[in-house]
DNA sequence: ATGTCC
């Protein structure tokens, strides 16, 4: 396949065969070393029906299921477009969260390695069930669904001022719990308030240095301040929609007259039952996942304040796992788009109506997870992002996971972390291996070439204190 | 990502 160098950071692959638009590639050559399977993917979302402008991709792309990791894509609502639960991923909403301490680390070091001991002990993770939350039945698990970090907060778990830092004030109203399997009501009873395993995590983390003051002040951080991020998603429950709406619509796919170059993009027009049965679920699946990172929140709210006798302030909540119905101008017209962004952030520009007040001025916080040797960033949107209002995710995997359990053992692993000051809780060793920082791209690179291609801005590079892993 | 194969 042909790769264009259309700027530095711009790549674009020319439309040919089924293609309905060409493949839009944000990147650096260096970046894109081994990307071959995640182009053709790039490729195949270009066939979609509907699709408008391009098939994008960030910086951090690498091969997903159906769609690839870190593609963009919408598609015309109102114009046949579809929706593919591919296009989301299996982790629904999985995002990060960024809270604030008040204080630094010089501050928080006597009390650090107790604090990690009280998230390691507190902090639910790990493959199965156990989370924050025993729901006491199908009617909590229903409000929640709808409710998302608005319901945990009205149950106690948070303050009013969280909602406000929240993507979508913490629940998308649009979630329909009746598209919601029983099997996906039964994974998810057990796990609400939990992080999951594989990249997932809770880091408590250092400001390293700010790029851009006034943005780092709005949002609320300075240098050397002490942060928490955490990273995680909507657990079994979110995988089970997405297992059950992606046979659904494998089925009924060829009723639309719809082919797709690989089954993984099974999709329907998004205005069809099928569209919208995944759309309503997807959000309900989005609200879990909200509700999950404000009740890991809570947790570490608690271990801080008792340890160590700190607060944190939430700085924002933002998913790069999900499709949304967006209104944007595509060819000197305006058009109801569904915009799928998996391994995607979505990044508001400065002035979008959607921000809350006193972030406008500066544009939507993005926040990028890193890795726990390295640094995770605070990005933020800019006018014209050219996807969409879309920025990179992370870093990007560059071994599989496989092959980092083979070349790193996790407890030299963990001595490595602790001689740079980097207080890891690890649940497994092997867990911990996979996701050593060898293991993934410079997230700096990735960055550079995100603000590079005009995608957003950096505000603040964070590097990791401790990291409770799943 | 994921009760890593109903």
């Amino acid at each position: 396949m042909e790769l264009v160098e259309e700027d530095r950071y711009r790549f674009r692959i020319a439309r040919e065969g089924d293609m309905r638009v060409p493949g839009v590639v944000f990147a650096t050559r260096g970046l894109l070393a081994d990307a071959e399977k995640s182009l053709a993917q790039v490729v195949h979302v270009a066939t979609l029906p509907g699709i408008v402008a391009a098939s994008y991709a960030m910086p951090d792309i690498h091969w997903g299921y159906g769609f690839p990791i870190g593609g963009v894509a919408a598609t015309a609502v109102d114009e046949g477009g579809v929706v593919s639960p591919g296009g989301v991923g299996f982790d629904i909403s999985c995002g990060v969260r960024l809270l604030a301490a008040d204080c630094d680390r010089a501050e928080l070091a006597p009390a650090l390695e107790e604090v990690m001991d009280v998230l390691g002990r507190t902090v639910p993770r790990g493959a199965g069930p156990g989370g924050v939350w025993r729901l006491t039945g199908p009617g909590q698990l229903e409000r929640l669904l709808r409710g998302g970090s608005r319901y945990a907060v009205e149950e106690g778990h948070g303050e009013e001022r969280d909602l406000a830092r929240c993507e979508d004030g913490g629940a998308v109203a649009d979630a329909d719990a009746g598209q919601v399997g029983p099997r996906a009501r039964e994974r998810g009873l057990g796990q609400v308030g939990s992080l999951g395993s594989a990249n997932h995590f809770l880091e408590v983390q250092q400001v390293a240095e700010v790029y851009d003051p006034p943005a780092a002040d709005a949002f609320g951080i300075a240098a050397g301040q002490v942060c928490v991020m955490i990273h995680c998603g909507s657990r079994g429950l979110g995988h089970q929609i997405c297992t059950d709406h992606v046979r659904a619509m494998d089925r009924a796919m060829a009723r639309y007259g719809i082919r797709v170059p690989d089954r993984q993009l099974a999709c329907t027009p998004v205005d069809s039952p099928e569209g919208r049965a995944y759309l309503g679920a997807m959000a309900a699946a989005a609200n879990y996942g909200r509700a999950n990172r404000q009740l890991l929140t809570d947790a570490a709210r608690r271990a801080f304040g008792r340890v160590a006798g700190r607060r944190l302030s939430l700085v924002y909540d933002v998913s790069h796992n999900l499709a949304k119905i967006e209104t944007h101008e595509v060819a000197g017209r305006r058009r109801r788009l569904c915009v799928h962004r998996k391994g995607a952030t979505r990044a508001f520009p400065p002035g979008h109506p959607d921000l809350p007040e006193d972030l406008r001025a500066v544009g939507q916080p993005v926040l990028i997870p890193g890795t726990m040797g390295t640094a995770s960033y605070v990005l933020a949107g800019v006018a014209g992002g050219g996807a969409f209002f879309s920025t990179c995710h992370g870093a990007g995997r560059r071994m599989s996971r496989h092959e980092a359990a083979r070349k790193v053992s996790g407890s030299q692993l963990r001595a490595r972390l602790a001689q740079d000051g980097i207080a890891a809780r690890p649940l497994s060793w092997r867990g911990l291996a996979e996701e050593a920082p060898e293991a993934y791209k410079d997230v700096g690179e990735v960055v550079a070439a995100s603000e590079g291609a005009g995608l957003c801005r950096i505000v603040a590079r964070l590097v990791p204190l401790g990291v409770v892993k799943g």
